[in-house]
This record gives C-alpha cells, structure tokens and sequence, in this order.
DNA sequence: GCCTTGTGTGTGAACGGTAACCATGACAGG
DNA sequence: CCTGTCATGGTTACCGTTCACACACAAGGC
C-alpha cells in the first residue's frame, strides 16, 4: 500500500510518474560519482576537478536537483531561516521594514518567516516566539515596538539572536531612527517660521517611538524657550488626529501642531479644513513618517522621512552580527530622519 | 561512544555554536521509555497509558523539550510551511492580505514564509517560487496579480500548491473580489446621482483587477446608455490620479471621476482642489479599496471595500483544499466587495 | 628507496525524528 | 492448553545531507 496519497490516477497518455524529486545520489549515480562529490560541488568547495564539477552540474540540471533543506538544517544545525513578528502589518512602516528585511536577508542568503501578532501583550508576543523556535529560526526581528515586548523578547532562549525595530527596550538590541532628532527638526522648524509653540498630537504613550517624539518635542520648545503644551495621546490613526484636530480648531491661539506621524496629520487637516481653519496660513501642520500619500495631501504634507526599508536592511545588520559573534550585543543603532518641507506649514500668522 | 564531541572554540568567522538543546532521547531517558513513546506522545498516538503519558510530558517540560522541525520535515515529507510571494508590499492591499494569511495558516497549523519580488517579471517570479521550493514549502500564494505572474506561476513544480490572489490568471486558482461589480457598483452610483457620464482613471492595464475595474465600469456605464469615455491608465500612485485629474480639472463637462483606487483617488481630488473645482458639488469622485485613511480625505472618499484580510483567509482555503485532494483544481473563489458612501460624491451639478 | 605534502575522491557515521514491524503480557474463547 | 486479539511499548530502518576520515595518486626532498 503506497503511503502516497498523491498517488493519482494516470490518465492514458498523461506520463506524469509520482515524481519522487531526485535527490543527491541520484546525481551522483548519473555524474558517476559520489554522493559526497555532489555535496562538493553545492557547496562549492575547492579541490573538485573542473570536469568533475562540471559533469556534476549538468546531472543536476538533466535531474531538476534542488537540495532538501530540511536535511541540510538537520545536520549542519543552521536552518537559514530569520523569524519576523510583526505588528499592525497593515501599516505602511511595518511593511516597508518587513520588505527591506526580506531583501537584505534574501542577499545574505537567508530565509523570512513571519510571525503576525494580534496584540501586544506578553503572551502574544511569547507565543510569536515559541512559533518561530519550532521552526528552528536562527534569529528574529520583531516590529512591534511597545516596551513590554523589549522584556518579552529579552527572556527568548539564550543562543537565539533578537533585534527590536523600532523604540525597542534596554534589553534587546534595537535599531530605530533617532525619533527624538526628528520630532525636534520638525518642531525646530516651526518655532523658526515664527509661531511661538508648537502643538502636539503623540502616539500612545506606551510606545517608545511615541514617547521619544514627545521628548524630543518637548527639548526643541524647552531650548527656544516657547511654552511646552501637554502632548495630546493618539492611536497613530487618522481618526485621534481629528478628534484631536477640531479641539486646536476651536483653539484660535493654535497656529502650529506637530503629528505622531502622517495618518494623525491627515485627521488633523481634515478638521482644521471643516472648521474653516487654512493651512498653512492660519495653522501649520507636520506629520512623521512621509507616507507615499503625503504629498497628495490638502495641503501636500511637511513631514519628517524614515527610511523603513533601510531599518530593515540595518536590523539584518545586527542579526548578522550576533549570529557570528555568538553573543546579544546590547547595542543601539539609530538612524538619522530627514526632514521634508512641503507646503502644509508655513509662517505664523500675524 | 562519543555522541559528544567537542566543541572546538569558536574561530572568528566560523558558524555559530551549535545549540545542543534536548532531543527525543533525553527526554526518553529521563521517563524511563523510549524515544517511541515520546514521538507517540508528542503525535498523540493512543495506546499510550496516560500515565506514561503524563510521564513523558513532565519530562518534556523539565528539560525544556522542542522538537526538531528538520527531522520531522525530512522523515515526514511535509514542511508545514506556506510561502508567500508578494508584490508592493508596503501597500495596504498586500499587507493586510499576508496579515489575514498568517492568522489563517497559523491556525491550520501552516508556517508562512515570505519572497518578496522587485519587479513582476517572470523571472523575478520564477526566482522568487525556486527560492520557496527551496525550503520546500508545500505550496505558495501570489500577492502579485499581473497576468505573466499567473502564466509563470502555472508552471511551478508539479505537486506544488499554488494560489494567486487578485486578477490571477486562467491556469491557477484564484481568489479575488469581483473587481467588475465593484466598479459597476461605483459607475452606477455616480450615474444614479445624475452624471451624464462617468471618467476613469485605471490601474496599469497588465494588471487583471484593473481591467476588470474598467469592464465593469464599461459594463456599467453601457448598460446605462451612457457615453463611454477612454479610461486614462495610471499606475495605482497618487501621482497618476494627480496628473490626469489636473486634465480633468480643466474640463468643464467632467462632473464624476471613478479611480482604480484610493491613492489616485487621492491625488485627484488634490488636483481638483488646486485647480478651485469643489468636490463633491462640481466634481463626484470614488475611490477602490478602502483604506483606512480614506474617511479623512477631503471630502471623505465615497470607496468600494476589500475585504483584503478574507482574501488572505480564502487563499489559505484554497490552499488547503489541493493540498488535502492532491490536485490543483482550477477554481476562482470570488469575494463580493461593499459600496462605502461617503462625501466625496454627490448629484450631478446643474 | 623513504617519508612528506597536497590534491581529488570515496566511505561511513551522524543529525533527530517517524513509520513499520516486533515483542510482551493480559485476557478471552475453543 | 493452545491460540487469537488487544493494549502497550521497544527495535530498527530509513529520510537526504554534511562532516570526519581514509584512501589513492602524484610530485618533491632527503
């Protein structure tokens, strides 16, 4: 009895035999060599003769060879394979990193599989992790960047590389853009156009990219000796920016507000425009994150840019590195914003 | 005999050290049975006394046991791992659909494992599905909807699951929203408000849901005696809606606008601001898709809804459902998409 | 001649599981 | 008493690679 199921019936003239994919000694017996040979020639070590090497080559191709990972991780004990959990994937950073990461692990020959979580709790995030150790993952990102997931992460099985992306926790190795650098470029640059603070609309507050924004905010109105307003908390959503928005609105002393990032400006303009407020000539606005929309704003958006796939690219980096090095290196990398003038800010009024 | 063997020190540039981690055998010895039994408690085989059971259970958690994927992989011919090819992944569609296939494999017991693509060329698609094969995935879902992707796809090893997601081709199954009533039910909404006619600002025409759109629209449209205008091809970006609605800003006899999607509808109703034409009581506009931000555009977009999260969900089904019959079924599971009114369209001046 | 060094290749043993096949003991029926 | 069945659990043979080692053969130094 044929413990294949797959074992479907052969219509007359159709010719496709069960194809049990040809393995390495297959090749071995059609090169006239031996299976050890082969295993050479993949992993291209030297003392092969050319010739041998060749013939070797062209039974893999006659045979459509592909190796089998599966024993290959079993016995190398390196399974190729990086894990990502991901939060709020829909969102265009978390799917930027994620595509620069598959890129950058593709180069270094790596494989992704990811890991979506629900929610950011402990036990999600654990269980994110359990899964992927089941798929013997050599290291994992995580973007999902609340501080409780820096500890969760932090007590994953020793030997196991992890990298935060994003405002990450003390205990992990991170790599975020220098949030902090960024909100206060924003806020710099609207105490210059002249308004005597700045306004801000935050992310929850739980979030270290949020918090960091908040600071960073916070110093440039400290140093240019503007008042400091309390940061109003958001969700990152369009929706906190509007309901956040028709309170400054109503608010005729408000000419400026700095936004957690482009959805919240997005809410933000689309109250300041209901309530007959112009930007920029009455109120500038400033998001985070430059979005591909945001140019296509009412008014295009000032906004400050992260290069998500890049934060991808580097937390390969420091994957990398921990896998050679053998040790989680606490260390931090942050990458510098930029910041992108557009027309949704302008002098103040007045 | 040495199962051990010594780990000689770790050379800069070396492979990692090995993670010795428990094995079935550890755990055998410590319940005082054989490895057997263990295997037979971890599959949940009967006949195994449940105090033997719970014998082999404690031992498990005492020493921490996982079990080794490779192993199980390569006896068992079944890698439990999906892979994902995805296109443009940093837009909202795409995300949310690998996010719906995540939760939906995992909760079949299916890893997922993601190759992204630059470029939708079949090279860059036949690449993408050997580098999956290569991790012997059991079959793979295509978030990448131009027709040469269906047709290379189709040539994918045989005994390999395959499901494309969107327009699809004839030769793979499919799964998609019905792209043509969802554009029929925008035309006929904009008609219905007493436009003479209705302009359409499509996706890239090698794209199966922008033609679709434009059937349906066309559909639409002649079914209404309506003229039909030539639809104006974009490429799914703000820009594209931007550029052809500067165009049609400046046409007076265009009052309705139908926009493959979101972003264009976007940067269309930008241009018409600029260009003083008011929305929706000069100009109607409706978007496709429904993302998240489109209620605070200004005016809130009038959209039709992806439910892009069940298409992931139904792919998975799809999936599933060769990999249990062993053929690849040539079916088209289609998803009906829901009409979102908003204030971005509105009766027809005049 | 010997031993060395260096190429190119083959041999056998892991790696950690699962499946097929046995072995044992208990209990029933003849 | 012999046999058959069932529950339980051990034995052994793989799965397809890579690694450590052995081996053949050549070139060179003494």
């Amino acid at each position: 009895m044929t413990a294949d199921r797959i074992d479907a019936g052969d219509q007359p003239g159709g010719p496709p035999p069960p194809t049990r994919g040809s393995v390495m000694r297959d090749v071995a017996r059609l090169a006239g060599v031996s299976h050890q040979t082969v295993s050479r020639v993949l992993n291209d070590h030297p003392n092969v003769r050319p010739e041998t090497r060749d013939r070797v080559l062209a039974a893999m191709r006659a045979l459509n060879y592909r190796r089998n990972s599966a024993a290959r991780t079993l016995v190398t004990r390196r399974s190729r394979t990086l894990g990502l959990i991901a939060y709020e994937t829909t969102l265009f950073g978390p799917a930027s990193t994620l595509y620069g990461l598959e890129q950058a692990a593709r180069s270094a020959g790596y494989f992704v599989s990811v890991a979506s979580v629900r929610a950011l709790d402990r036990k999600s995030v654990l269980d994110a992790v359990d899964r992927l150790c089941e798929q013997s993952v050599e290291g994992i990102v995580a973007i999902a960047p609340q501080s409780s997931v820096g500890t969760a992460l932090a007590q994953a099985p020793a030997g196991l590389a992890v990298v935060g992306v994003g405002g990450g926790g003390e205990h992990v190795p991170t790599v975020c853009i220098d949030n902090s650098t960024g909100a206060a470029m924003a806020t710099r640059h609207l105490l210059g156009l002249g308004h005597t603070t700045v306004q801000h609309i935050a992310g929850p507050p739980d979030w270290p990219e949020a918090r960091d924004r908040i600071d960073g905010w916070r110093e440039a109105l400290h140093a240019a000796g503007a008042p400091v307003p309390a940061p109003r908390p958001g969700d990152w959503s369009a929706r906190a920016g509007y309901e956040h928005g028709r309170q400054f609105a109503a608010d005729p002393t408000v000419t400026a507000i700095f936004c957690g990032n482009d959805q919240i400006a997005l809410g933000a303009l689309r109250a300041l425009h209901e309530a007959g407020r112009r930007v920029p000539d009455e109120v500038s606005v400033v998001g985070f994150d430059d979005v591909p929309e945001s140019g296509y704003f009412l008014p295009p958006l000032t906004t400050v840019r992260q290069d998500f796939a890049e934060l991808g690219r580097r937390s390969l980096d420091l994957l990398i590195e921990q896998l050679e090095s053998g040790v989680r290196t606490n260390r931090r990398v942050s990458l510098t914003p930029r910041f992108v003038a557009r027309t949704s800010s302008g002098p103040a009024p007045g």
